[in-house]
DNA sequence: GACCCGGAAGGATT
DNA sequence: GAATCCTTCCGGGT
């Protein structure tokens, strides 16, 4: 197979970079003909799957069949697959079309099926396909008896097997990109993984996008190499394993939880964005909990959500392959970052390079692309929605009220007209509500607009601390 | 020159 | 078709 073959920059880690990426989400990722999947894209889930349970599907018996699907009940929160309906092989089930899995299966016919394709391009991948149709009546090679087991070594003499271990050794070296299956939910009512599901990426399955192997390896490559391979493969893994040797330390969540009351916890809910939104694609880099991400982006506070863009031209390419615009730099990413002050979603830290603010927490932000998705849906175009607030924080008590929702210019200017109906405010006007406040001379520098919605939100904290 | 800002137009997706 | 969420480009300010 072709490999994609992307010119990165040499920043830090570029060389893997595991995008909290889904692997229902491949066809979103690799959209463009000519950027196939990646060789292995499920390789996580090969790794994860049942014991025993041969990676050829089509060399599946009966018995194998059925641990399947339990194993997809489970792993993919699937509904209740009824195995009569499933009495064949391996081999027949391939053969199913993805019509007739949801016939049989209504809701999980998709994820069935696209689970299955991957497993056979993978096991053609990998050789270890019989070319000509035989019923399996053995299997046809060894495969890592535990889904905890770790990846192949390279002594190991099938090819298969090494050709799948070489794509996670290119993957280790210099511009390769690994992407990680997804830590929230597909926005699209793909799997969800229930309580087992963290805020983590997890294993990354290979895509060397870049051919080439490199053998220069220096120690830090060395060193987040060997944090590579011992990532987590699994939600489950993620929390088995978080003691694993790490170049910064992970707190366990309880831990955590029990030290702070964060405003960005670790294992904060869902998003359903699946980080195709922006806001929610560095939420997923900033709470990875491997810290893969901290050379391109890092809490300065995680408590205000406070962060900084360490590396702004590596997060954009990130953020470029995490959309597919290759072409995509800080300066058009800080753009969409700005689009996020209009709506509190975000503001600048003053005075600090590449410091910005998430103003909201997970929670809200998962609301607000609820309630986008629920106004669509309910016809409500122009209102403003009201967010649904759990948290008590004294902010998002005060920000709720009448804040938009969504990034539509209309539902904001509405909003902001709402919320300080002279918009045309004098800058004397707004001066005084900012020495009411204290804090925001600087922020009357600019923009007079932004500024009135920051003043009315430090005004409504000022009066909740009251 | 890099960063930062926001307007404008348009594209992709839902 | 409308709305959302960017992406792209740009001129201007620091």
């Amino acid at each position: 197979m072709k490999v994609v073959s992307l010119q990165l920059p040499s920043g830090p880690s570029m060389e893997r970079l595991p995008l909290p990426f889904s692997p229902t989400e491949l066809l979103w990722r690799y959209p463009l003909p000519w950027a196939p999947p990646p060789p292995s894209p499920l390789g996580d889930t090969k790794a994860q799957l049942p014991a025993g349970l041969p990676p050829e599907p089509r060399l599946w018996t009966r018995e194998d069949v059925i641990v399947f699907l339990k194993w997809c009940e489970r792993e993919f929160d699937l509904p209740k697959f009824d195995v009569d309906l499933f009495q064949m092989n391996g081999k027949a089930l391939c053969l199913l079309t993805k019509t007739d899995l949801g016939e049989r299966c209504p809701g999980a016919g998709d994820v069935l099926h696209n689970v299955l394709q991957m497993l056979v391009r993978d096991a053609c991948l990998l050789g270890r396909v019989p070319s000509s149709p035989v019923t399996p009546t053995a299997r046809a090679a060894p495969y890592p008896p535990s889904p905890h087991s770790h990846p192949p070594t390279p002594t190991w003499t099938v090819d298969g097997f090494h050709h799948f271990h070489s794509a996670v050794a290119a993957a280790a070296q210099p511009n390769s990109v690994t992407l990680s299956p997804a830590p929230s939910v597909d926005s699209s009512g793909s799997p969800q993984r229930g309580e087992t599901m963290s805020y983590a990426p997890t294993y990354a399955p290979p895509v060397p996008i870049n051919a080439q192997a490199s053998s220069g390896s220096n120690q830090s490559d060395s060193d987040e190499e060997a944090q590579f391979s011992q990532a987590p493969r699994s939600p489950k893994e993620v929390q088995q394993n978080s003691p694993a040797p790490q170049t910064h330390v992970v707190p366990q969540h309880t831990h955590y939880r029990v030290q702070h009351r964060e405003f960005f916890p670790n294992d904060m809910p869902e998003s359903n964005t699946n980080g195709r939104l922006l806001w929610d694609f560095l939420q997923q880099l900033l709470n990875d909990p491997t810290q893969r991400y901290t050379n391109y982006i890092a809490w300065k506070n995680r408590e205000t959500g406070v962060f900084k863009i360490v590396d702004p031209a590596g997060l954009a390419k990130l953020w470029g392959i995490q959309k597919n615009h290759l072409s995509m730099n800080y300066d058009k990413m800080s753009r969409a970052l700005r689009y996020y002050y209009r709506v509190n979603i975000l503001r600048k830290v003053q005075g600090e390079r590449h410091c910005y603010q998430f103003l909201r927490n997970p929670t809200e932000l998962k609301n607000i692309k609820n309630i986008s998705l629920l106004r669509q849906q309910m016809g409500h175009t122009q209102q403003p929605v009201k967010t649904e607030m759990k948290e008590e924080r004294c902010e998002e008590d005060n920000m709720d009220e009448d804040m938009p929702t969504d990034l539509s210019i209309n539902t904001c200017e509405q909003w902001r007209k709402r919320t300080w109906p002279d918009s045309a405010a004098t800058p004397h006007d707004k001066h005084r509500i900012s020495a009411l406040i204290g804090d925001s001379i600087m922020m009357l520098k600019r923009d007079p607009e932004y500024n009135s919605e920051q003043c009315a939100l430090n005004l409504k904290s000022e009066k909740c601390e009251q």
